[in-house]
DNA sequence: CGCATGGTTTGATCCTAGTCGAAGCATCTT
DNA sequence: AAGATGCTTCGACTAGGATCAAACCATGCG
C-alpha cells in the first residue's frame, strides 16, 4: 500500500471515453458550453452534465457561468501538459494503430497546445531560440536570453505586458508528437497570438491543427526561425 | 467525436487503484514479481495477475520470465514521465490533501525517478550544470557542454560507456514536486549509480526516497553542485 | 407574464470490470 | 517422482458507474 498523490483518482477521471473526448476538445485552450461538450463526447446532455461536475470536482476543469450558458475550460497548463504526456504514451505504447493520416500529419506539423504553438514548427522554433541566445536555460527553467528583448521587439511582441499574471513567462512543454520540448508560458501564448493576428495561419475549426498560408509560413520562418 | 491517440484507454489503465499502486511501486525503475506487486497493491494474486496482463497488453509494462518468477517493470522512461505528470496535477488539482508530512519532505528533497535522481537536489544539480557549461541546451534537447567531459571524468563517471544504447544520454524530465526539470537519460542514471556506489546515500526500502548520509551530502554538494 | 432554451437532478436500468476461491500449469527443489 | 512454489485461468459474485428519460430550476426573450 502506497501513499503519495492520488494518481488513480485523476487518471480514472481521464479514463472514461466521454470525459477523455471532452478534455481533448478543450486542449486548444478554448472554453466550451456543456451542450457543445456533450456533442463532442457523443453523449446525452444529462450524462455530460454529470461528467462535467466530476471533472470540476476533480480540479481538471474550471467553470464560469455567463448568463444561461456555462463555460468549461481546462483548469490550467499543468492539466494540458499531463494530457499531452498521456497522448505520448498512447501513441507509442498503444496497440497497432493506423498510421497517422494526412490530417494527423498537419497536427504533427503545427497545432495548438492549450494556448501556445506545438508540433514540429514549435520545436524547431524553441531550438533556434536557444542557439541564438534569445532564450536560455537558467536556474528557473527557461529564461530570457541576451538577444531576447530586441528580437521580440522586432517580431512585434511586447514583453512588458507579459509578466504580472501568476503564470511564468517561459516554460517548456513536452511535445507528444515529436517528443521534444516546445515553448509554453505567456510568451508562448503571445507568439501564437501574434501569428494568428498577422493572419499567417488560421486555426482549424474541427481539430487543434494550425494551417499556415504559403506566404504566412515564409513570414513565420523568416521571423522566428533564424 | 474526436480521433487522435486513444488517451482514455491508457488513462483508464492507470485509473484503477490497484494498478495505480503497482505502477507507483515500479516508479523506482526496478523490477518486481507478480506476488510482490499483489502485496504492494493490497490485492489477491489472481486479481494482480489479471491487472498485470492488462498493463502488459496496454504497453505500460514489460515483462521478463526468469525461472518460475515473472518480473515486471515500467515499459520505458516515457511511461515514468507520464506518471510524474499525473502526480503533478494530482498534487495541485487534488482536493484538500493532508499537508505533506516528514516522509513526503524527504521525497521532495531527493528520490528515484525511474532510474535517475529527482527532487530538489536533482533540480539544483541540473541548473548548476547549465550555468557552468557542463551541459547545454542544444538542438536535440540537452547536450554535453564544453566543460562536461573533464567534469564528469573528475566525478568518476565514464562517459564512453554511456552511448550505444537506444536511449539518449541526456534528457530533461519534469519534476512533479518542484515542477522544474531534472536530468534523466543514461547520464542521469549513471550519476545516481555513482552516488549509490560511493555510499553517499541509500535508497529507502519502502518508498522512492533517497537518504543522504551527512558526509555523503557534503560530498555530493562538493562534487555535483558548483 | 408565458414560452423557449440551457442546464441540473432524480430515478431506474444495465453492464462493465474488479474481486476472490478453486482448480490448472509450469518450474524449481529434494 | 513427489512436493513446493509462483503464477495463470476459470467461474461466479458483486459493486460501481455510465447512461438516458422525465421532471425540475434558471435565465433570457417577446
Amino acid at each position: 500500500m502506497r501513499e503519495g498523490p492520488d494518481i488513480a483518482r485523476i487518471a480514472s477521471l481521464v479514463g472514461d471515453p466521454a470525459r477523455a473526448n471532452m478534455l481533448s476538445a478543450l486542449m486548444d485552450g478554448g472554453a466550451l458550453t456543456a451542450s457543445e461538450l456533450a456533442l463532442e463526447a457523443g453523449v446525452g446532455l444529462p450524462t455530460a452534465s454529470s461528467h462535467l461536475a466530476k471533472l470540476g470536482d476533480g480540479g481538471l476543469l474550471s467553470q464560469s457561468s455567463q448568463g444561461r450558458h456555462r463555460y468549461f475550460r481546462l483548469a490550467g497548463p499543468q492539466v494540458a501538459a499531463m494530457l499531452e504526456a498521456i497522448m505520448g504514451v498512447a501513441e507509442t505504447a498503444g496497440p497497432k494503430r493506423a498510421r497517422p493520416g494526412p490530417r494527423d500529419a498537419s497536427m504533427r506539423e503545427a497545432r495548438v497546445c492549450y494556448d501556445h504553438l506545438a508540433g514540429e514548427h514549435a520545436v524547431a522554433m524553441l531550438d533556434g531560440f536557444f542557439t541564438r541566445g534569445i532564450l536560455d536555460q537558467g536556474k528557473d527553467g527557461v529564461v530570457m536570453g541576451k538577444a531576447g528583448p530586441s528580437f521580440f521587439a522586432a517580431a512585434g511582441i511586447d514583453l512588458s505586458t507579459l509578466p504580472g499574471k501568476r503564470r511564468p513567462v517561459c516554460r517548456a512543454c513536452l511535445d507528444w508528437s515529436v517528443r521534444r520540448s516546445h515553448l509554453a508560458g505567456s510568451l508562448g501564448a503571445a507568439i501564437l497570438d501574434r501569428i494568428l493576428e498577422q493572419k499567417w495561419a488560421r486555426r482549424d475549426a474541427q481539430s487543434r491543427a494550425i494551417r499556415f498560408t504559403p506566404p504566412g509560413r515564409r513570414a513565420f520562418e523568416r521571423t522566428f526561425l533564424a
